[in-house]
RNA sequence: GGCCCCGUCGUCUAGCGGUUAGGAUCCAUGGUUUUCAUCCAUGUUACAGGAGUUCAAUUCUCCUCGGGGUCACCA
């Protein structure tokens, strides 16, 4: 009885703590890319893991296109970002954010720190300031604006328009409390200085907009590329000259080529939606990707279920993972094997293969799935199978084709034609068993020329399962074919 | 160059002071199969280096080396 006072009371702390979590933290992410081009496989993967972590928590995960640059982006890279997100299944919540469609609201923010007097109209010339880092890269110094009109109160020069830069501090620390990284301090004197938060034209910069943006949609969890690390301190000085809360940043390292650099365009097969068309299933890719920088102890596959379940940005790698993609082959063909036929059908058709009226599309694709790493492997297989041979390998019809190899296809022949009724492929086996038999011969003897015969190489799926997909007419067919052209040798 | 981050098998990773350093992939070998693939089994391969702290360091601290990121009126 002593015990159960202090732990119902135990019990009742922690589920008022977790409600609490739950209703009045609750855990808001995004993800914020720029349409440049495609969504390429490091963009996906953080997107992938802010969505985990909202869906995990019950939170929200938002998506904001920024295209504040309007000379590099582009309406169709927008469009091929929310494709590649459908592809997926990926889900955001909301109405998508559209930065160019926010400049009234950017525009308020900027005079309020204006008339706040934390931030003024810089009238230093581009060529001054090119003038400026240019001698201080002379002197090795650090480059950085120098400040000169940070207390202007003089006459404006003629004929400039003035850029806004912020007042950040001069002095102190800034220290980024990161949920991958740790805590990671900066000087002010080393890194910042008081940079450019509206351009002459008047348009909002990188910096300025993330940091409002984010507090407006309040995004609490920032789930983000390392490389936006050094960033950060910026948008940190923004948030509390706003007077707007910090989120809390998990920078998740980057993905590198094989040559140990940042994953770039220029690496090929970078675009997510070229593994739609290279044959890859939606949850192979991120499958694949969750684990790239992520585990849960030896835990390989992943459903999506399994992931909204235990994601957990606590568990990311504080190091880069370089991409190779031996394993999402393996992942692939693993889907591809629990995936059921009727679905491989319908994502067959994209790669030229109708099966939907063939009536013995399930022994095929039971057979094939096991054998196949992509859905472009299989529908290759299949054609290798429905479509009769153009030519024989010639090593195969070598090794193949010695002795009484013709005499064992012909008697084969026969005794299929002596058969009424052949649908399975149980059928035909008894068929070969038969000849075996009969001619007291391996399985060998009339498994390599009957293979040749059918699908003009040694290697495929068991031959009962060709010859019933096949149908006895087609098969004596290709026997015949066969037989006719192995015996002018 | 300044600042910041990182360093366990080829690759993805587990490890959170005491382990024969584990799993997966890849590769190799064997088994299964009429063949190939699948599948199963087995095997090779790793704590960057050096000091320190400790009875004990892959694990904590420092240094060195190596790698990466970032330094815009780009995002």
């Amino acid at each position: 009885m002593l015990f159960y006072q202090p732990l119902t009371n135990i019990c009742l702390k922690f589920y008022l703590y977790f409600l609490y979590k739950k209703v009045y933290i609750m855990v808001v992410t995004r993800f914020a890319p720029s349409p440049t081009g495609y969504l390429h496989i490091g963009g996906l993967r953080t997107a992938l893991f802010s969505y985990l972590w909202a869906r995990r928590n019950g939170g929200k995960f938002y998506l904001r296109i920024e295209d504040t640059d309007k000379k590099r982006n582009s309406q169709a890279a927008a469009e091929a970002i929310l494709n590649a997100f459908e592809w997926l299944g990926l889900e955001a919540d909301g109405e998508i954010v559209y930065q160019s469609e926010r400049d009234d609201i950017y525009a308020k923010y900027i005079k309020q720190l204006l008339d706040e007097g934390k931030a003024y109209k810089c009238y230093m010339s581009k060529e001054e300031l090119d003038a400026l880092r240019q001698t201080q890269m002379e002197n090795k110094e650090r480059t950085m604006y120098d400040g000169r009109y940070r207390d202007f109160d003089g006459t404006p020069p003629e004929g400039i328009e003035p850029v806004i830069r912020i007042k950040a501090p001069q002095t102190g620390e800034i220290i980024v409390h990161d949920g991958v990284k740790g805590d990671v301090s900066f000087q002010a004197e080393d890194i910042l200085d008081d940079f450019v938060i509206a351009r002459a034209d008047g348009s909002p910069t990188y910096n300025l907009v993330v940091a409002i943006d984010d507090a407006l949609m309040g995004i609490n969890e920032v789930i983000r590329g390392d490389d936006h690390l050094s960033n950060t301190p910026k948008q940190i000085v923004v948030y509390e000259a706003l007077g707007f809360d910090v989120p809390k940043f998990y920078h998740v390292p980057m993905i590198h080529n094989a040559q140990g650099k940042k994953l770039s365009k220029r690496d090929g097969a970078t675009d997510v939606m070229a593994y739609k068309d290279m044959g890859y299933l939606p949850e192979a890719l991120l499958n694949f990707l969750v684990r790239l920088g992520w585990s849960h102890g030896d835990q390989e596959i992943f459903s999506m279920d399994e992931m909204k379940e235990l994601f957990d940005p606590k568990d990311i790698n504080k190091s880069a993972s370089i991409y190779n993609t031996e394993k999402l082959d393996w992942l692939n063909a693993h889907y591809i094997k629990n995936t059921p036929n009727d679905t491989l059908v319908a994502l067959l058709k994209d790669f030229d293969m109708k099966l939907e009226e063939h009536d013995k599309k399930e022994i095929l694709l039971d057979a094939l799935k096991e054998r196949a790493k992509t859905l472009k492997e299989l529908a290759n297989m299949l054609v290798e199978i429905l479509d009769a041979p153009t030519q024989y390998d010639p090593k195969a019809s070598k090794k193949a084709f010695k002795s009484n190899a013709i005499e064992v296809l012909e008697r084969f022949a026969n005794s299929l034609e002596e058969v009424q009724e052949l649908h399975l492929p149980v059928d035909y086996h008894h068929v070969m068993e038969k000849v075996v038999n009969e001619m007291e011969i391996g399985f060998g003897k009339i498994g390599n020329p009957l293979r040749v015969a059918l699908l003009g190489k040694m290697s495929g799926p068991g031959l009962d399962v060709v010859m019933a997909v096949l149908g006895p007419d087609e098969t004596l067919a290709r026997i015949a074919k066969a037989v006719l052209a192995h015996a002018q040798d």
